[in-house]
DNA sequence: TCAAAATGTACAATATAACGACCGTTATGT
DNA sequence: ACATAACGGTCGTTATATTGTACATTTTGA
């Protein structure tokens, strides 16, 4: 998402102003022009990776500082604040609900299936887990040449590392949580 | 300089093959086109800030892992290779030997003033310190209000958070090493 | 109080990042 | 050996990052 450059943004205009410079002198500081430096403050630019390495060099902080989102003890998520990742012609919508941290590791879907939607899934990184939970409806998995038939209150754990298909076989929605770890 | 870029090419090359995949399987992971993938491993691209974030997000690699330069325990600069930085008529010649590290907080840089050359430098953040030793020549430094006259071998040290002005008063061409610490 | 400088933004021009379609070469498999 | 798919790269087009100039507003200083 775009989230990125808002954390950018805000983390060099809080150190700009800790520091008491002026987009000029930043601007000076760093070899990239007044305009940039206020644009991407602003939120309304993506800059290159060059032009970060000029403004972490010029303002001696590390490439870390800029990027770093100072998460809150806590966090609430609306579900219609979510952007749907929708396919299979909308038979099936996908919501990333808590995005991968690289502390973590993991990363929490829910995902609606409608009925005869399917869910086909490359096989991931190496030595990727998943952990799903059936909240609603009916749930067909297909990992490798096995099928496992899931009702609502089952759950299922599984090596990630292969192909994988979700299926709804019944005539209601399912409705599921996913939550997918990656190992170092 | 354009170095980041082809760190960053390095490493992305390098985790891609270590997972054994094609540019078109990074590119659906990521979301970014097989073409920017293939251009910025082959340091042609300095990619924005939103797609390095997917390339991190989609290799479920950190941020850090992209942009980090493996030192080697021993390196050797070459004069020629160091780009230098030149200003008032060309009078005075800078070269960065060993740019700013996050961890060690400083940069080294040799500087050659002509005769008659003056190099004024604004006030750096707040709390940095300049070493300077002079190995030719002679050097009027000017800091505040004061002026010192230093000699072949002889050394400085001063708060470098405040304007300052370095010139050669004599004949010969002037050489020293100018030390730049940064604190936290 | 008023002129002058400083500060952040708006705009137009240019450089280049990002994409999709196409191409030549290299694996693949039957 | 042949057809097919996979792979990495090139090319032309589009989107957008980046720059310099100009502008409105605020700050400064005497």
């Amino acid at each position: 998402m775009e989230e990125i450059q808002l954390i950018f943004a805000k983390n060099l205009k809080m150190i700009r102003e800790k520091e008491k410079l002026s987009l000029e002198k930043v601007s000076q500081l760093c070899g990239v022009s007044k305009t940039m430096i206020g644009q991407i403050e602003r939120g309304e630019s993506s800059p290159t990776l060059t032009t970060i390495w000029k403004i972490a060099n010029g303002l001696k902080v590390s490439f870390t500082t800029l990027i770093n989102n100072p998460q809150p003890d806590t966090e609430i998520i609306i579900r219609e604040d979510v952007q749907l990742l929708s396919e299979d012609d909308g038979r099936y919508r996908v919501y990333p609900i808590f995005p991968f941290q690289e502390d973590s590791r993991f990363e929490i879907y829910t995902v609606e299936i409608e009925r005869e939607g399917t869910l086909s899934a490359e096989a991931h990184k190496d030595g990727t887990e998943e952990f799903i939970m059936v909240f609603d409806g009916e749930l067909v998995m297909r990992v490798n040449e096995d099928e496992y038939h899931l009702k609502r209150g089952d759950s299922i754990r599984f090596k990630a590392d292969r192909p994988h298909i979700y299926r709804n076989p019944g005539d209601t929605l399912t409705k599921l949580s996913m939550t997918i770890y990656y190992p170092n």
